[in-house]
DNA sequence: GATGAATGAGCGTTCATTCAT
DNA sequence: CATGAATGAACGCTCATTCAT
């Protein structure tokens, strides 16, 4: 096994069990288990615990940048990118519950307020392209003029919680109620 | 100190530690020992942590209720009624930190999935009046016609993220702030 | 409620609960629930828990003796009075299951040994009257010359034997199998 | 050390402390010094404390059985045979005073019950040959026609209450009394 | 005298981390 | 490098005993 393999299986094995356990319910020895690997080894990528939580985050959120990312036309107006991102990362909620339920987690523990404070609001936040977009609404008056902390809440609040609640079979969310979703979001933001 | 008095006292050290550090970093002892209490003490109240978690959070979500309930007219318009109880609601974790973050924890943790499901899902989610004022305002033609789950994911997603980030100080939010966040809510789900 | 009804209540309440589960698992605090008065109270008539087990067995124990004597006649030849004994205590112990699981509980823990030590061995075992017999029996040459320990052994070893199995369900001693049991203890040490 | 050395400190080291203490009187953590291990370490070789309580009993149970059948030629007539292991069994115990009171302790609490329950008088009894003696012995009519369980009190019951008085101190069993107890236990069981 | 709420030492068990092999 | 056995502090919880009422 080559190591970066190595890597990547103690990273799956972090992602499935934390996904089904939480943090505090999967301990080192399950996930170096789970990953055919020795318990020792996990802390030869990882020097703490701690530290792979947030390596595995990091990486959730670059592949979910990514997704985003595809086929998204920087040139289109406003509220077509903002149609086209919503309804992407709803997309690949659904059919990434794993990876859903592993940002969530980080995201509402204390990890995450750290994670919002450095990479959202200082610099450092152009890779989720959310920003620019909310940025530029703004210029161009098709956005509401408000703190992009509020614009933030009024997309991503209701998008994760539609999301979660659909994974946890709350609502069973079509490609109609998705659509539907993500045009009652901009309203709430658009001028 | 009279019987109910140590209640209160050990519902108060677990709301201050469990806000400051989780369920998992908020021990028992510690528990005990802010509230001025022997550990054993703790058991004569409440059967487990778990039961004493969840108590705090029902005397929490109560007091909430109430609060929601006061100045609420039914008799008064959807949209009145959806500002008034959103306006309140923000207001409350406003001025409650503790309670909000507190209450934030418990429905992001495994408690409050069980919460949702039998409480605002099934029967006897009558006590929180969004509900029923969702099933007005869509047989009244106010509201969109979405699934409740998707109304209720509309309307306190924001709300919560909004309420989150004015604690954690990334956003001050004044009353005219509060006022355009529950009005752009309400753009999200009206007709 | 008499005082010296109090501490009966108290006595049956722990012959029940230690019989049940153990002495390990029966809590004062169970124990006085059970017998319907205060913890504390226990207290007032047993200096410790130790001590209450130690009176519980001392009670139980007078009242088998007195069993025992009723009907026996001292100048019977040894054989009858050893087959009356026996037989008379295998009955005592299957219509008192909940008493003879509590003094075989007894017996087999530490509390047990200082007592077979103090009140078997030494002086003051003139009570239980087998070792009368035994004297006797030796100095007669009806009796094998064998120690007294050996003899308790040879008789109580098979009875409490028998009594546990047919209170366990193991095995059912009807009254010709108690004769033939008690006949047989009587051959193993007969001269 | 290795790693069945390891195993077996721990095992000598509960031996010990149980039979000193009783099983109550044995936490691990004793244990765990006792053996020079860390308290944590017991669980990676006992699930837990009841099982390395009963994983004990079979090891040394297996190790009675072994020294029960040195020596034992399983076509000499019933009385020889008998003679044969219960004079093994006797000097086993008088030789192995903690094993002794481990057993004994071991089959006095719940956990004896459950054992006689399964291994003595439903099938695999076979290891302990006592059985097979006694079958034998019922239908050649040189054993008295009475219930295996009775059987097994007249001969356990004298034997084991003996070795413990032995090891009490309340009697001194040599050779000589060793083999008349044997003896008597025969006359007891013999048609 | 009677109570039962309060205590805190002690229990069995877990798990992030280390380090000899 | 990789391992996984070993560690021990920390956890949730119990219960014999005390003592203010």
């Amino acid at each position: 096994m080559a190591i970066t393999e190595k890597r990547q299986e103690i990273l799956k094995a972090a992602l499935e069990l934390i996904t089904e356990h939480g943090f505090h319910g999967a301990p080192i020895a399950a996930i170096a288990q789970r990953a055919g690997v020795g318990a020792g080894t996990i802390y030869r990528y990882f020097a703490t615990k701690d530290i792979l939580i947030t390596e595995l985050f990091e990486e959730l959120h670059d592949q979910l940048c990514l997704h985003l990312l595809d086929g998204y036309e920087a040139q289109q107006p406003i509220r077509a990118r903002f149609l086209h991102l919503s309804a992407a990362l709803l997309r690949y909620f659904i059919t990434h519950p794993q990876e859903f339920r592993y940002l969530e987690q980080y995201f509402n523990s204390p990890y995450g307020v750290e994670f919002r404070r450095d990479k959202i609001l200082k610099n450092g936040g152009e890779r989720l392209p959310y920003r620019v977009l909310f940025e530029e609404g703004i210029s161009q008056q098709v956005v509401r003029d408000l703190p992009l902390v509020i614009l933030f809440a009024l997309t991503f609040g209701p998008l994760l919680a539609v999301a979660r609640d659909h994974i946890l079979g709350f609502v069973a969310l079509d490609e109609r109620l998705l659509v539907l979703t993500v045009a009652a979001c901009w309203e709430s933001i658009k001028q």
